[in-house]
RNA sequence: GGGGAGGUUCCCGAGUGGACAAAGGGAACAGACUGUAAAUCUGUCGCCUUCGGGCUACGGAGGUUCGAAUCCUCCCCUCCCCA
């Protein structure tokens, strides 16, 4: 896809990222320029990014094609602090280590959807420059520049204010903090814009206001919306939990098959944002109707799952799902898989067993329940008898196919 | 520091000596319907079980009682009001 010639601005505008923005007209004449460096800081309290996190990265991605700069930071040094946005409660601190570590598989996530490459992209640990900041200085320097007045106004402070339960003074920092991370950025790297979550608002405009202070220039500001599903729940959660964009943590099958669950109401907006699909082809996908909205979706996985885990992996759970869910005699590799010791099955293996050790289900009991109320199945059979034994003669070829349910598929091999 | 309210099963929330594995709702899971969608309806929803039962659970530790989530004592935590 060849970057777009129209203006940036308005792709991420058609496709939904703009929640709000500082002087939109001034922002979009900005980018329809080139290489205008802009930042987006990603929370380093997990060895990986998720779903929800694709909002920002697509957008970075898009106005990277636009030939602009990334600067992707990671809050290394904040996440010491504890960002009170959002939050009810305090957040846990993290060591320095941890947070580095997590920064790695950060980055090698960011990677795929990013070039970072000669400098045309960058990744920096906003703890490099927090760390060795002196109190006495940063309050003459930064700290002035703020007013409490307006501090105590944010939606984020005011809440923890009202309710009493109190912020902590190491939170109530966080914003100028971040704000500093800007201002430096804008010094070292000319980096002009910040986006983030619409939570991020508040400490978006605390940086663009100290720039302004402190360099007399005008930065931008653009946060994205807050993504849920048609039935309101939070993008990217699931009974499980998350959907993360780590294959340890989220198999591509998984992933996959997440994305090809999307509510009908849900397509076109997350072909919108989670796939580079031009818009008019977007739209075509949205107004499909009916059953022929199968093959948006399918579009949308295997979009999503192949910028997140390659095009291979992307293959393969395309592939298995057409197996399990069509019928069709494919790969099915991709499907969980246990390994079994053969030795175990001399003597054979309750079929509750077994389902509770892969982990269709939570417990015997729920085993049972399960092939009571006739959602268990073996190789496509649904299995009648909560006393059935499985032993080799159930196994076709080296592999073994359980499901639990209509969706849930798990494949037992012998080892 | 003084006064008040409260901590119940994944979540909300009822229960205030036995009929309580604990109402009701939500979530979740299964079935029907369908399109691997939504909505709807039905069922299930602590763990183990040789299906007879057994075990663990109502903030924690003790105690009273034939019997406690419910009563008593001490402790921990949360919220609210006053200072």
């Amino acid at each position: 896809m060849s970057p777009n010639v129209e203006n940036v601005f308005n792709t991420l505008r058609e496709r939904g990222f703009v929640q709000q923005s500082t002087d939109e007209q001034a922002l979009s004449q900005l980018l329809s320029k080139k290489g205008v460096s802009y930042y987006v800081g990603f929370d380093p309290t997990a060895d990986s990014l998720h779903v929800g996190s694709l909002v920002p990265i697509m957008a970075m991605a898009h106005l990277q094609r636009a030939g602009h700069r990334p600067i992707a930071i990671i809050g290394g040094g904040t996440t010491m602090v504890g960002d009170p946005s959002g939050k009810t409660e305090m957040r846990q601190m993290m060591s320095q280590e941890e947070i580095e570590a997590n920064g790695v598989h950060i980055l090698g996530q960011l990677k795929r959807y990013l070039n970072f490459s000669n400098g045309q992209g960058l990744f920096l640990n906003n703890a490099d420059w927090l760390v060795p900041l002196t109190y006495i200085e940063f309050l003459r320097d930064i700290g002035r520049h703020f007013r409490v007045n307006e501090m105590i106004k944010v939606e984020a402070y005011r809440q923890r204010l009202e309710r009493e339960e109190g912020l902590s003074f190491i939170e109530f920092n966080y914003q100028l903090l971040q704000a500093y991370d800007f201002l430096l950025l804008y010094r070292k790297q000319g980096c002009l814009v910040q986006m983030g979550g619409s939570d991020q608002w508040g400490n978006i405009l605390a940086g663009v206001d100290l720039i302004r202070r402190m360099e007399a220039k005008t930065a931008y500001g653009l946060t994205f919306p807050l993504l849920t599903t048609a039935r309101g729940e939070k993008m990217g959660k699931t009974a499980k939990g998350a959907i993360w964009l780590s294959a340890n943590r989220t198999s591509p099958y998984e992933f996959y098959q997440y994305w090809i669950n999307t509510d009908d109401r849900d397509v076109e907006r997350f072909l919108a944002y989670f796939t580079f699909l031009p818009m008019d082809q977007v739209r075509h996908f949205g107004q499909m109707k009916d059953a022929a909205l199968r093959e948006a979706k399918e579009i949308l996985a295997y979009e999503v799952t192949s910028l997140a885990h390659g095009k291979e992996e992307a293959d393969r759970a395309r592939s298995a799902s057409h197996a399990a869910f069509g019928g069709e005699d494919a790969d099915l590799s991709s499907i969980p898989t246990t390994t079994i010791a053969s030795s175990r099955l001399v003597q054979g293996i309750p079929i509750i067993d077994l389902l509770y050790q892969v982990g269709l289900t939570r417990s015997k009991a729920a085993s049972r329940r399960l092939i009571q109320q006739g959602g268990a199945y073996v190789n496509g059979e649904q299995i009648k008898e909560i006393e059935m034994i499985v032993s080799e003669k159930s196994f076709e070829g080296e592999a073994l196919l359980l499901r639990s349910g209509k969706k849930q598929y798990h494949r037992v091999r012998l080892g």
